[in-house]
DNA sequence: CCAAAAGTGTTGTTGTTACACCCATGC
DNA sequence: GCATGGGTGTAACAACAACACTTTTGG
């Protein structure tokens, strides 16, 4: 018998923003099924294009956005996931700074927001275990890769640097010893310039240098990082 | 336009005997394209089971092989990796002791053998790629979780835990260091019996104990094992 | 008695944690 | 002058790395 499989890509998008925390970019769906329901963005791959492409074919139709880092996450395939046919979605995380977008609903997509990880509306189909799954990955990952500042400003004050540790680590962490680990490796640079945000000493503005990262990283380096 | 992608599942099958290495499950295929070169266990997805159950039957049929511990990998979906049709295959990977089947290779399969992961031959499809994903995974993950036991004896010399890891991540292990490291996570008993292979001292038999190995695992212990 | 593999402790070094006070600014 | 957030060092402790000789067996 003919197989009668369709592949779907779906995206989990984290925006970060420090009085924010960790959010996702959702959408509400045109169409049935679940229609008006919040769900992540995707949709079905063309034929002759490659998995990678369609999700950032559909990132950029239902919300006009261009994610740089993005990653496959698993491919969920339960039979009965999608209720009208047989749908294996193959998904992929990426991170973002919210601040550099404009969100604009598009084609299947009536309406996007972020939603705070925390504070998740009910989703479409089988999309809260793809998110869950996305979360968890996320937590592991900046253990030992510092993806973080993908989700940072260019240049930051450390303080962001530490909250967004905290925030996606779900706990304190010591100043002091925070700093000397981190800046123990090298890869980041303290810049001449401050900034100061609402009270407070002005702070010193940090840069991520992904030359030395890569560097590091390619002389075999085991970032044991972060935890 | 119609959508004609079709589902495919694969599987890199990892086998360890302390004298022949880390070896991979290959199948000649009995079908052009490829007609009798090396490939993975693998084939399409039925409309009405899962990816997983898609991998096992397939090792079944294939191979006449029931592996216990699977986990999935990646999906590889590149447009021009079958050159008949678009077909998105995610692969799985699983460990098993090579020792426990007779191999059987039956259907698509011509023949089955275990080749060792450093004398691999010409493989066909991107079924190279996928080996190598699935090596880095496994040494990845031998970093941080005991996995190594789905591929010995359920009772084994200490040494044959040290060469694994040795093999593995490719180097020397001091020996005093890494039982004392092992043993002090709790989840490896000693057992009475001893063994002897060859020459030299009779070794002492050891167990997983995997129940405390969970315990552990589920207080949110940490393995920052093996490195 | 020789070869082969198993077994075992100590010490120096390194990394990790815990901890508290001063500084620069806005209001 | 006070509230807010930024910036910094040290000491105790734990983990890790380096290291060599003795034991038990077979041949």
């Amino acid at each position: 018998m003919q197989q009668a499989i369709r592949v779907a890509v779906d995206a989990v998008v984290f925006g970060y923003e420090p009085d924010e925390g960790v959010s996702v970019l959702l959408i509400t769906r045109k169409y049935p099924p679940f229609q008006k329901q919040w769900a992540l963005p995707g949709g079905l791959v063309k034929n002759e294009e490659s998995l990678e492409v369609a999700v950032r074919r559909e990132l950029q139709e239902e919300a006009g956005m261009a994610v740089s880092y993005l990653e496959q996450l698993y491919t969920f395939g339960a039979p009965d996931r999608d209720p009208r046919n047989r749908v294996v979605s193959v998904a992929y995380y990426g991170l973002v700074r919210p601040k550099d977008y404009q969100l604009l609903a598009q084609t299947d997509a009536e309406d996007v927001a972020w939603f705070n990880i925390k504070k998740l509306p009910r989703l479409a189909f089988d999309h809260k275990t793809i998110v869950t799954t996305a979360i968890q990955r996320l937590r592991g990952k900046i253990a030992y890769e510092p993806v973080g500042f993908e989700l940072l400003d260019p240049q930051f004050p450390f303080s962001d640097l530490e909250k967004l540790y905290q925030t996606l680590l779900d706990r304190d962490l010591d100043r002091r010893n925070f700093k000397k680990k981190i800046m123990g490796y090298g890869f980041i640079e303290e810049l001449r310039e401050t900034v100061q945000r609402g009270a407070g000493r002005p702070a010193h503005l940090y840069r991520f240098n992904k030359k030395k990262y890569f560097e590091l990283k390619e002389s075999g380096y085991n970032f044991d990082l972060f935890v």
